[in-house]
DNA sequence: GGCTTTGTTTTATA
DNA sequence: GTATAAAACAAAGC
């Protein structure tokens, strides 16, 4: 379920309590998560900066080493203090000095851990070949329609690979087609100028705005895909379609999206 | 056992 | 190498 807003959300809960804090020992509940030989590189370590790329978690280290984590479907960061209570779910618990820990909590072990030395992120297939940042400056109208134009696939689809824009789901991805009235299954070059600009201009409010509320969806009850599985359309109250788009399905509503 | 959920990777095809 | 779609993969709930 994390997607761009949800682990946008997550890094700035996380930040201010773990920058400049040392890795004093991890444990691992999950084998197949990092090797022994990690834990050990990892250990002493001071957590220098917390960011995001897609919808990855990257912790750089003062060894310009980085930890870096996927939460995938079910994955969750938390911090705690020592003696609070443990989920059966958690994977990893990296202590830290001040008295607190960082656990990943991970139901369906879907999840995924990293780590690149020396900042190279090129050793990351997801990472290396990631597509812009769309609330970032460089993500313009402009290159986002010269790209555009040179994809014949379905909308949908483009909007959720990951070289082509990062960190947009199936959630948003429909999110974001709904209000900008355009159809999943639409081919990227039959959009019209207007379409692709308004098309451009929802993808960022709509991180935008699911950032501000904190990515909470009983924050967001205005919002189509709070209650789209199957149900009605917000505007229209026209019962919603379904079709199967990249092996998952996507939500639309036939009059409000042509 | 099949269907569903997710993001990413792999494979096949053009 | 690129673009696309389909299938596979991970694990778990129903």
């Amino acid at each position: 379920m994390p997607e761009l807003p949800d682990v946008e959300v997550v890094v700035k809960r996380i930040r201010g309590k773990l920058l400049n804090r040392c890795i004093s020992s991890v444990t691992i509940f999950d084998r197949t998560l990092t090797s022994e030989s990690i834990i050990r590189t990892v250990k002493g370590k001071k957590i220098e900066g917390i960011s995001r790329r897609g919808k990855y978690i990257l912790f750089l280290l003062n060894d310009r080493n980085t930890l870096i984590i996927h939460l995938r479907m079910t994955g969750e960061l938390l911090i705690k203090k020592p003696d609070a209570e443990l989920s059966k779910h958690t994977r990893l618990i990296i202590f830290l000095d001040g008295d607190r820990e960082l656990r990943f909590v991970d139901p369906r072990r879907l999840g995924k851990l990293f780590f690149i030395e020396n900042m190279d992120f090129q050793g990351i297939p997801g990472l290396r070949l990631m597509g812009p940042e769309p609330l970032s400056e460089d993500f313009t109208l402009q290159t986002f329609h010269t790209r555009l134009k040179k994809r014949g696939g379905r909308i949908k689809s483009i909007l959720m690979d990951q070289h082509f824009i990062a960190g947009i789901g199936n959630i948003y991805g429909d999110e974001i087609l709904f209000q900008s009235g355009i159809r999943p299954s639409r081919k990227a070059f039959d959009l019209s100028e207007e379409e692709i600009g308004r098309l451009y201009h929802t993808i960022r409010s709509v991180l935008k705005k699911a950032i501000e509320h904190d990515a909470d969806l009983s924050e967001m009850k205005d919002w189509f895909i709070h209650g789209r599985r199957e149900g009605l359309c917000i505007k229209c109250r026209k019962k919603l379609e379904r079709v199967m788009i990249q092996g998952r399905y996507s939500y639309f509503c036939e009059i409000c999206q042509s």
